[in-house]
RNA sequence: ACCCGGAUGGCGAAACCGGUAGACGCAAGAGACUUAAAAUCUCUCGUCCGUAAGGGCAUGCGGGUUCAAGUCCCGCUCCGGGUACCA
């Protein structure tokens, strides 16, 4: 350090002051337009997309920082790599949260949300993002909201958009239906509210039509295996099949589906859901009574009480149906734990080889037979108290010609036996079931429908959009089941489109997830207000190149846009199906071991850390704190050791000279530091990137000499995704006029990554006893020779080796 | 129950393909500067035995493979997330 503080020449180091230059840079961005992206004419277009938040009133959230910093750490990376990054970000205004909120206030949703935005878009712009504000998106706005319509309509259009009443998830707290999505463990995902069942006429749009096609991609998408997979799960594809029982005294069948047609010799009775259409006529007069009680309570009870009951109930239909295998005669059963959701609502129960039915059975005391044996069984060996279920080892027994197959291999051939005698086929089943769109509240899009009379349900015409939803003070939802919408007249009586005559509109609006299915699409013709978006700039950005967000949204939002997006390619709207080409899940930040809570008190506010510390330093910590895919625990202390490594590199740049030639050592640190963290910034390995900037920062300051330009220039470029306003007013300090972000991103010299010597460790029977400094190119008998030349590792080897391992450039074991 | 993750010093965490376990940072201790404190700088810092040299033990637990295991295999325990009677 040089401060000389003489007569003759006073240095007096300026202190790094986030409050000074952070608003400093913020406000040169903007005039320069530094973060605004050529949407027409970019070379090398990379789209760079976050999840956009949804406004709350709290403001936002350490967990919203930690995501959008690490989205901007790769944008920024990218362009300093030479692509034209576009990076947008808006507001999910829409929907149940800022609803909710607003109902707890006393305020009203088309009041509050502005408000909210404004608080947000604050908060944002000091976290020093490289947002293209001009882009910027709101979903409750009627410029975005008319394509959210649109959307809808081109769905209609197609025939995936279909009403029918349907079983629905009812919250009597929040007034609503809930998607199943929204119901965890029998209860209000937002409320924790026991959610009941209603019946309800609603939209659906067709996902399950697309079931397979939106498997079968994820195989080719790189995105994190966990959201793959959550996907996959969720689609949950299986296959079996479809067989039919013939019933007795009737000229219906009923069809069930099973994954284990290899079983059918052991099925022993039938069970249909209590929904099911086919009850009633099976029922015989005997059991109606019985049968009809059991349906009301089954079906009347709530979801909670009937998912979380693990005991098995069920009543005796008193009908009968043939197996198509054995010939029997075999019971039907209804019972609530076959859902009517699923497959066909109906099974052929497998005691023997299935625990739910094997518990039924038991509790019904209906006949158990093995048509399955593991290895060690034998074909009458008893079942004891739980079913045989592995189908890796077992094979067939009591089964006729089947005897003695593997699974595998029985329920190929089974399945071919059943089909030629027309009792079935094969099929694929999933688990996925279609969207339902429908929702009776207020803050949300109105669906773009209209029924009249004459001419039935006619979709508002493209030119009359947006449907505006209209402001009305009592949004508050009530029990009777109908949107808020439904009791304004003036609203929703509208002529129809088609023959003029008096017709009413659709008063439920849509679910906030169609909102932010499309928004990916908007975003670079935000600013059109002809077209949802314009082809030209669609085929210049679209699909996303980067998008990363939380893995909480694996199944929902994710699965959605995809749907959405090869809607619109089928109708011709864009030429690819597939919106996010490269997707990564980051993970969560937590605070003390527990998720960040109101209630729990570990809710941290970016605002008192950003006055504290700058906003570089905040947002450093938050990528140091751990793995970025894996999220971490947050700590105040943690924060000072960032926030020293940049009052370092500021006094080191302040110190800098540019005389003389830089330290040899220093360089080729340096040039491993250059490799080093452009592999881990791609790799979103943030915290080791910045753990090997500080290790450089280090190696300039031990060199005790005042540091050479050439040192720290690369080191303030390598510093910019991270810390972006330092970085500028380094590089405005070391001699720059332009941004550091069109400065480029440093090469590294592979001449000098080239190591000449290297340290071999010496190890003797696996443990280590030595360290030998050698020419990199060191042969065995060369290392060996010096390894017996040192005392300490030769007193370990007693006698002539048994054996060598020599890894070059690694080490020597002599195993003795 | 099932499907994913994860478990490494006092703490957050590193560790490419099996090859020096603990990089980087926090906290702590000692020292320098200071009238003093803060800040800054330097050093120490897994654990046990030992004055030291040196050695033993250590990556949730128990086995195994290997010259060599945090890393691979088998069997568990605990924690986090997701799904939940999906036939």
């Amino acid at each position: 350090m040089r401060y000389l503080v003489g007569m003759s020449e006073t240095v007096i180091p300026t202190p790094y002051e986030p409050a000074t230059i952070e608003p400093k840079w913020q406000t040169r961005w903007a005039e320069r337009g530094t973060n605004e992206a050529r949407l027409d004419t970019a070379e090398r277009p990379f789209y760079s997309l976050m999840m956009f938040p949804y406004p709350s009133a709290e403001g936002l959230h350490v967990g919203n920082l930690f995501a959008f910093t690490g989205s901007d750490i790769s944008a920024r990376f990218h362009r300093l790599l030479g692509y034209d990054v576009f990076q947008p970000l808006g507001y999910d205004a829409f929907g149940i949260h800022s609803e909710n909120y607003a109902l707890k206030m006393g305020a009203h949703p088309m009041e509050l949300t502005p408000k909210n935005v404004a608080n947000f878009q604050r908060q944002l712009e000091r976290a020093g993002l490289m947002v293209d504000w001009r882009q910027k998106l709101d979903t409750s706005r009627p410029e975005y909201y008319k394509w959210t319509q649109w959307v809808f309509l081109q769905l209609h259009k197609q025939g995936l958009a279909y009403k029918k009443a349907a079983a629905v998830n009812w919250c009597p707290s929040c007034k609503t239906v809930l998607a199943n999505e929204q119901v965890e463990g029998g209860t209000c995902e937002r409320c924790g509210t026991t959610v009941e069942q209603r019946f309800l006429e609603q939209w659906f749009f067709r996902t399950s039509a697309f079931a397979e096609r939106l498997l079968n991609n994820l195989d080719w998408l790189d995105w994190s295996p966990v959201t793959k997979q959550a996907q996959r799960n969720w689609i949950g594809r299986s296959e079996g099949a479809q067989l039919s029982f013939r019933v007795s005294g009737h000229d219906e069948a009923v069809r069930v589906f099973t994954t284990r047609p290899d079983t059918i010799f052991g099925a022993t009775y039938l069970v249909l859901a209590p929904e099911h259409p086919l009850v009633a006529a099976l029922t015989t007069d005997a059991q109606r009574e019985a049968v009809r009680e059991y349906r009301d309570t089954a079906t009347k009870q709530d979801l909670i009480t009937r998912k979380s009951s693990k005991e098995k109930t069920g009543v005796f239909t008193g009908a009968t149906a043939t197996n198509p295998a054995t010939g029997a005669q075999i019971p039907i059963w209804i019972a609530d734990y076959v859902l009517m959701e699923y497959g066909t609502g109906a099974i052929m129960a497998v005691p023997g080889h299935d625990e739910r039915d094997f518990e039924f059975a038991q509790r019904f005391k209906l006949p158990i037979v093995r048509v399955v044996a593991g290895p060690d069984d034998a074909a009458d060996t008893p079942l004891g108290d739980a079913a045989y279920t592995d189908d890796a080892q077992g094979r067939l027994v009591n089964s006729g010609a089947f005897d003695g197959l593997a699974v595998s291999e029985a329920k190929r051939q089974v399945t071919a036996w059943l089909a030629e005698g027309g009792h079935g086929t094969a099929v694929t089943n999933f688990r996925l079931y279609d969207w339902c769109i429908s929702r009776q509240r207020y803050w949300g899009p109105p669906i773009p429908i209209i029924y009249c009379d004459e001419c039935g349900t006619v979709p508002v015409p493209e030119s009359q959009l947006p449907v505006k939803l209209p402001f009305i003070p009592d949004f508050k939802p009530d029990d009777s089941g109908i949107s808020p919408l439904a009791r304004h007249e003036e609203w929703y009586r509208v002529p129809c489109p088609t023959c003029g005559k008096p017709a009413r509109r659709e008063t439920d609006v849509s679910d906030t997830f169609l909102d932010s299915a499309w928004y990916f699409l908007r975003y670079p013709s935000a600013q059109h207000t002809e077209v949802a978006f314009d082809p030209a700039r669609t085929r210049k950005w679209l699909p996303v190149d980067s998008y990363i967000g939380g893995n909480e949204h694996a199944v929902l939002h994710l699965l959605y846009s995809r749907f959405v997006t090869m809607v619109m390619k089928d109708a011709g709207h864009i030429d690819f199906e597939e919106p996010f080409t490269r997707f990564r899940a980051h993970g969560m930040i937590i605070r003390d071991g527990a998720k960040m809570s109101k209630s729990k008190g570990n809710v941290i506010n970016p605002d008192v850390y950003m006055d504290e510390w700058g906003t570089d330093a905040f947002r450093m910590y938050l990528m140091f704190l751990g793995p970025y895919e894996e999220g971490g625990d947050f700590r105040d202390q943690g924060i000072s050791g960032v926030r020293r490594f940049l009052d370092r590199l500021w006094a080191s740049v302040r110190d800098v000279s540019s005389e003389g030639t830089p330290d040899a050592d220093v360089m080729r640190k340096l040039h491993r530091t250059i490799r080093k963290v452009g592999e881990d910034s791609a790799a979103l390995s943030y915290n080791t990137a910045i753990a090997a900037m500080m290790e450089y920062m280090n190696t300039v300051r031990r060199s005790e000499r005042t540091p050479h330009r050439d040192e720290l220039l690369p080191l303030v470029q390598l510093t910019a995704p991270y810390a972006p306003h330092l970085a500028e007013e380094c590089w405005e300090q070391l001699g720059h006029h332009t941004s550091v972000f069109d400065g480029g991103w440093p090469a590294f010299d592979p001449a000098l990554l080239v190591e000449e010597t290297v340290d071999l460790v010496v190890q003797v029977n696996g443990k280590l006893r030595g360290k030998l400094t050698v020419p990199i190119d060191v042969t065995q008998e060369a290392a060996m020779a010096l390894a017996m030349a040192d005392a300490g590792i030769a007193k370990h080897v007693t006698g002539e080796p048994k054996k060598v391992i020599f890894v070059p450039k690694r080490l020597l074991n002599i195993v003795v």
